[in-house]
RNA sequence: CGGGGUGUAGCGUAGCCCGGUUAUCGCGCCGCGUUUGGGACGCGGAGGUCGCAGGUUCGAAUCCUGCCACCCCGACCA
């Protein structure tokens, strides 16, 4: 089994790499930085999109599209975002080719083409969305507007990964604006909730939720809280993060109310966003050497049959309990999927199946119809469970929430086991440096402790929870008394 | 932009130091036949400006010069 992946413990990364190319989820493109999502990969995707998609709009939200392009003039309004973002930018100076008139088949640009002014290929879309906002946002009536779109932006990042960090990617983007200060908070917290719950029930990655230091903060934030999760190598990778804006973007493009009172006011924003670097996070938090593992919840097919056909006598009664099986499963809300592919051994399609991460699995031939005992197979545990046909659909049934739940616990056991608490600088670099995890300790909330460790250890600052008690805990680092406990960590 | 490395078929590679027939092997692809109980097998076949340009030589994938592209380690990052 697997012997085309490279064993996790041989060389991560190529692991990684390995499951993403196998299960056909994705592939480098020609292009530079960028990423090709190949159907399976975009499905698993979809099923994120559309769950994440009904949480933001149980909670009052609507879906709505900006452009593409953002006018320099605008990008740079708020100084703090733009400053962040310009050395990732896309620029777009040009709006036309023409035929090279020195190398034949060849095209150029065309100087006569300049734009007067460039146009910025969104890294994000605060500066166009706010610079609408003010045309819509005039009386307290107006808001709040919760508004959320689902997009791709660009940041022209040195170093790429697939999923992790690509040049384009896909994601969704909140913009809330709101009349008050604690309504905005409000939102920045209930979004990082939606992550959190999302991130646990759905993807079966628990994770830590906090805010970030002021170094690790969003350009243009007043406050940056985030989710982080822990991979199987031990390192943290930011999952998701939801900005409280404050009021930087409403003085930036002059967006003010009228309140009940007739008085003028600039409102109040947040932004938030999750991207395709989940999949990543996915792909990172259950895959093993076999292949990829997907919780239930987001497998495109959630049990796949293999009818198993060595004669033609044998033939029609393997047939008619796949299909059986199939409509009875289905009947259920259950995403099946019949693997009837000619010319293709029995082996090739339990690895196939196994590659893919598809939950459960039921191989159906002569054996299984004589004897009236089929076998589930479990991929997250590798285990089988028989049965006899009559109860195969109520098993299955049963099992999506059961696979779920075990992949929940198992996850959070990780966790849990790679959270440490340490009180020496000592114990601390022992940690950092084997790679295990989550590292707690006091913190005395000065930036130049924060590069110091960053600078001596690789480790950063990726959270401060805001559940841990900071009474008489000294900073790591300076000795001082700690401002806060954080979670430190060396991550992607 | 600093430090290191690599470019050979769709993918992964051997050959390069030490120049010499028709450029190696695996996967994949096409055809025929046999095979489904853990990534099938046999036979036949297609596919290459050896990154680009120039030079040295009777002769260059191999040596020299220039250029280009990509990868890895830094800085940056959802």
């Amino acid at each position: 089994m697997g012997k085309k992946i490279t064993p996790r413990s041989n060389d991560y990364s190529k692991w990684y790499n390995d499951i993403i190319s196998e299960a056909g989820l994705a592939e480098s493109s020609d292009v530079r930085g960028c990423m090709v999502i190949k159907p399976y990969g975009f499905a698993i995707w979809e099923l994120m999109k559309s769950q994440l998609d009904n949480m933001f709009k149980e909670t009052g939200h609507e879906n709505a599209y900006f452009p593409l392009f953002v006018p320099k003039s605008l990008f740079e309004a708020e100084e703090k975002n733009a400053e962040g973002f310009a050395k990732e930018c896309a620029v777009v100076t040009h709006y036309r080719l023409k035929n090279d008139p020195d190398k034949k088949g060849k095209l150029m640009v065309d100087p006569d083409s300049k734009l007067e002014e460039e146009l910025i290929v969104r890294p994000t879309s605060e500066a166009i969305i706010w610079k609408t906002y003010k045309r819509w946002i005039q009386s307290y009536r107006d808001l709040p507007i919760l508004i959320n779109q689902w997009a791709n932006v660009v940041r022209w990042e040195m170093r790429t990964r697939l999923f992790l960090r690509t040049a384009e990617f896909l994601w969704q983007e909140g913009h809330t604006a709101h009349a008050t200060k604690e309504e905005a908070l409000k939102e920045t917290k209930l979004i990082n909730n939606i992550y959190s719950e999302f991130a646990e029930k759905f993807m079966a990655m628990p994770v830590i939720q906090g805010s970030k230091s002021e170094s690790e903060r969003f350009a243009g934030a007043e406050e940056t809280l985030c989710i982080e999760a822990l991979m199987q190598d031990g390192k943290a990778l930011q999952a998701g993060t939801s900005h409280f804006l404050g009021q930087n973007f409403a003085k930036a493009f002059d967006v003010k109310y009228a309140d009940k009172s007739g008085k003028l006011e600039y409102v109040w924003a947040t932004s938030w966003g999750v991207s395709t670097r989940l999949m990543g996070a996915l792909i990172m938090s259950h895959s093993d050497d076999n292949g990829l593992i997907l919780p239930p919840l987001l497998a495109p097919s959630q049990v796949i049959i293999i009818p198993l056909i060595k004669s033609e006598e044998s033939s029609k009664k393997i047939l008619d309990k796949t299909n059986d099986l199939f409509n009875s499963i289905k009947d259920k809300g259950i995403r099946v999927k019949i693997d009837d592919r000619d010319n293709i051994s029995l082996g090739f399609k339990l690895n196939d199946s196994e590659v893919k991460g598809i939950p459960m699995r039921i191989v159906i031939g002569e054996k299984e119809v004589d004897n009236d005992k089929f076998d589930v197979f479990y991929r997250h545990n590798l285990e089988k469970v028989s049965t006899k046909f009559s109860d195969l659909t109520s098993l299955v049934e049963s099992s999506i929430n059961k696979v779920q739940e075990e992949m929940i616990l198992k996850s959070k056991e990780r966790l849990k086991k790679h959270t440490y608490e340490v009180s020496s600088y000592d114990e601390f670099k022992e940690l950092i440096s084997s790679q295990s995890g989550f590292v707690i300790a006091g913190w005395d909330g000065t930036n130049e402790t924060e590069e110091a460790i960053k600078a001596e250890t690789k480790a950063t600052i990726r959270c401060i929870p805001e559940d841990l008690d900071n009474k008489g805990v000294t900073c790591i680092y300076s000795g001082k008394p700690a401002q806060y406990k954080v979670i430190f960590s060396k991550s992607y």
